[in-house]
DNA sequence: CGGTGGATTCTCT
DNA sequence: GAGAATCCACCGA
């Protein structure tokens, strides 16, 4: 074994977000560790994935998505909340993998502070992002490097389903979108 | 340089 | 189930 996860991260988009899934993600940002099991995941290509970002090239926003792997890219969607990607695929070459959801598994008082409520913490983009402190400052920060963490599962997960993804508005037949099924 | 619309969430009906 | 809240990157002029 050479990086694990890190190496599956320079791979194929599609394929790191089969990977993510069940992965334990770690934060401890304002010194408050919490954690999540990511359950729910969505992959973005570049130029040819008429639904990410990237499609028309780089820009300020999207930069860190043409960075190396492994890193952050945080975006804000609809001017309120934040969502965060998981950049992959070889530097130079944008593609990332949308965080949409998890099971909190560490800090849940932090996060039902964090959130202002004590159920639905994490269960979308957004409040997975305000559930962990993630916001834009975290754009582009190393997933490998404190006070961000990221685990691999100790066992693959047993079943995962796929289908369209959500919110967009093209190229809406692609079965990029990716679920931990329970079992 | 101004108009536009989004990888969303919450509240109310 | 529908509509509002709210910001800024992007695009066309």
């Amino acid at each position: 074994m050479t990086g694990g996860i890190r190496d599956v991260l320079a791979g194929p988009v599609d394929v790191a977000a089969r990977a993510l899934l069940g992965c334990r993600f770690t934060t401890g940002i304002g010194g408050e560790r919490t954690a999540v099991v990511l359950t729910e995941v969505e992959a973005y290509g570049g130029a040819d994935d008429p639904a990410s970002h990237a499609h028309r090239g780089r820009t300020a926003r999207n930069a860190a998505m043409f960075g190396p792997p492994g890193r952050l890219y945080v975006y804000r969607s609809y001017g309120i909340h934040w969502c965060m990607n998981v950049v992959t695929g070889p530097e130079g070459a944008p593609a990332a993998v949308l965080l949409r959801a998890g099971s909190p598994a560490e800090g849940v008082e932090v996060m039902e502070r964090r959130r202002g409520r004590r159920d639905h913490l994490t269960d979308g983009p957004g409040k997975l992002a305000q559930a962990l402190g993630v916001g834009g400052e975290w754009d582009g920060a190393s997933l490998f490097e404190a006070p961000l963490s990221l685990e691999p599962p100790v066992s693959p997960p047993r079943s995962v389903d796929a289908g369209p993804r959500v919110g967009i508005t093209r190229e809406v037949d692609r079965p990029w979108r990716f679920v931990l099924r329970r079992g």
